[in-house]
RNA sequence: UGGCCCAUGGUGUAAUUGGCAACACAGCUGGUUUUGGUCCAGUCGUUCUAGGUUCGAGUCCUAGUGGGCCAACCA
């Protein structure tokens, strides 16, 4: 890749400085660390893009790291959907690493840290330890248990590991500084009691690491160069570095914390544990629904990897707050999609045009080209008959000189077909229009080179031919949230702003070529939008899902007035 | 009311580290087009405020303002 021409980002930056400094390029390494709780949606597959960007810009391994240090809420389904989803990014990890894998270095090391006089085993309830910790503004005050001998806690954490307490008895607590004006440095719990069965250790350990016991030495032992996380963990660093100075030796390299603001993504909340309230109340149909910002529902949808790393390139890592704006996230499927997706006709919202000049029971099969931008894609054969639809919206009895499209008395080209004229139409009994009824010039169908179908007429509609259609349940989707920023609402909740009508299905009718379309396939259905074949198709009931539709100018204008 | 982080067009990011503020998206105008798509051309609009250092400040310093984070046996 061109990489190196592009202004590089504050994290480049700091890695260029440590490789001027004196870091082999051969050091560098990074890693992935998400937690098996729950699927990965966008704001992971910046980090995602970071990392493993990075991984491929140095030609350093990338670690897929799972910080899977809380059995409680980790299970062995989630590790398989994040794998999943990495790969299908296109990214390759080095090593499969699991925090787990390290439980028995990272007890020896609290044990170490006891004979040092450096941790302790706190007995008390976890208000009194809070009440204890003081706030912001005032220092904390020991505990009654922040003093007892090296015995006594080597006696009390070899009994926990044991199993001999029950949950919340005793925690592990480093002694630091009480008074420290970063509450993370006020004894932090290292070790707590969980008679829980781990995904990958079952019941070995009756004892757990904290996220802050772990994670540096993770860093350490998989001698990670630049340890990248989000900003909220910016006061973690400190104690980051007080784990590592415990352990760390002179000639292994000491891993680095550095943190970047997360993404947010308008009309969207990108939180696992907001995600999994949407999916456990049954606002989506799971983790995978085409509406959810996870990496899982966008490639249901219909999104390509390709438009996930572009749109995360585009949008860039800083520190400030920061709200992407969804359309920044659409241009970038239309880009990729524009490119790659074969066009097809297919009509949602039907209305029967009759060519009453078109011998009955003809059918022609025309040439329609698969791709304006790539003719290599070849070109495919559509039937045209004497009954067609068309969209409703694509007709009206009257209109001005901006509507391109059919109204009485008016021509239009039907796409890769002929020229036809509208001459009448019915209606029911309400008064909404049933039938339109057309003549057609039987010389102008496209391609013949007749000097008729050279003729220039203002609108090309889409189409489809009644009797071969291919009937097709179709998947609209909106925003999930009506609100731009769901979750940024002090006095509100979330949920107030779920969009009650980000799903409509509606019954297509499709070109045949369709009949056999593949799930996964993604067409550009032409004048609508890009769509592709959803997991739920079965032999008998085709289901599309529309990825998003094409900019709609049109649409524009008509709210202009 | 303590500590830490942040502040550049509507949005997201750049700026050769103190030297003409730029790129993408969005918007708007026009052109091409058998998709009101694509493509092409053009256009609108930016350094939070006040001081200071300097020949020169988006960049450095001070203060202010605004926003975010920090008191889970979560990560």
């Amino acid at each position: 890749m061109e990489e190196s021409k592009k202004a590089l980002n504050f994290i480049e930056h700091i890695i260029e400085e440590d490789l001027a400094d004196g870091y082999a390029k051969s050091q560098l390494r990074f890693r992935f660390p998400p937690e098996p709780n729950g699927y990965l949606h966008l704001g992971h597959a910046s980090s995602i893009c970071l990392n493993f960007g990075l991984g491929e810009k140095y030609g350093a391994p990338v670690n897929l790291r799972f910080d899977d240090t809380n059995p409680a809420k980790e299970e062995k389904a989630y590790v398989d959907a994040i794998k999943r989803d990495v790969e299908w990014m296109g990214f390759h990890w080095d090593k499969e690493c699991y925090a787990s894998d390290y439980f028995q270095e990272l007890y020896d090391w609290a044990v170490m840290l006891i004979k040092q006089g450096k941790a302790y085993v706190d007995s008390q309830s976890s208000e009194d330890m809070a009440k204890q910790k003081g706030t912001p503004t005032e220092p904390g005050v020991p505990g009654p248990y922040r003093d007892r001998s090296v015995e006594e806690n080597l006696d009390l954490f070899l009994r926990m590991k044991n199993g001999e307490f029950e949950e919340g008895k005793h925690v592990l607590r480093a002694k630091i500084d009480l008074a420290s004006p970063n509450m993370l440095m006020r004894d932090p719990i290292l070790y707590r009691v969980l008679h829980k069965a781990h995904h990958r250790t079952n019941t070995d350990w009756c004892i757990y690491p904290m996220y802050d016991w772990t994670h540096g030495q993770s860093d350490y032992l998989e001698q990670v160069s630049h340890s990248l996380c989000t900003l909220e963990f910016l006061p973690h660093r400190e104690l980051y570095d007080w784990c590592l100075d415990q352990l760390v030796s002179k000639d292994r390299l000491r891993p680095k914390q550095r943190e970047f603001a997360r993404r947010n993504l308008s009309h969207t909340v990108v939180s696992k544990r907001k995600l999994l309230q949407l999916v456990e109340g049954g606002h989506v149909t799971g983790w995978d629904d085409p509406r959810m910002p996870t990496i899982s529902g966008l490639r249901r949808r219909g999104y390509t990897p390709e438009s996930i790393r572009n749109f995360a390139d585009t949008v860039g890592i800083a520190k400030r707050e920061n709200l992407v704006d969804v359309s920044l996230l659409e241009f970038h499927v239309r880009e990729h999609l524009n490119k790659i997706t074969p066009r097809v006709m297919a009509v949602l919202n039907p209305l029967k045009v009759v060519i009453t000049n078109y011998p009955e029971g003809q059918v022609e099969w025309l040439d329609a080209e698969n791709s304006p931008e790539d003719e290599s894609m070849g070109t495919r054969k559509v039937p045209f008959s004497r009954e067609l639809y068309i969209e409703k919206e694509d007709f009206r009895e009257e209109a001005n000189r901006k509507f391109f499209r059919l109204k009485l008395g008016g021509e239009v080209r039907l796409k890769n077909g002929y020229i036809i004229k509208a001459e009448s139409c019915t209606k029911d009994t309400d008064g909404s229009i049933i039938e339109v009824r057309c003549t057609y010039d039987p010389k102008s169908r496209s391609g013949s080179g007749t000097e008729e179908s050279l003729r220039k007429v203002k609108g090309t509609l889409h189409w489809v031919s009644v009797a071969q259609a291919v009937e097709a349940e179709v998947r609209l989707y909106d925003r999930l949230f009506s609100d731009e920023n769901p979750d940024g609402h002090k006095e509100r909740d979330f949920m107030e702003f779920v969009n009650p009508n980000s799903l409509l299905v509606i019954t297509a009718y499709l070109e045949p070529s369709l009949k056999e379309a593949k799930v996964g396939a993604r067409y550009q259905f032409q004048r609508l939008g890009y769509f592709n074949v959803d997991t739920d198709t079965t032999g008998d009931n085709l289901v599309f899902n529309r990825t998003v539709t094409l900019r709609d100018t049109w649409a524009k204008i008509q709210q202009k007035g």
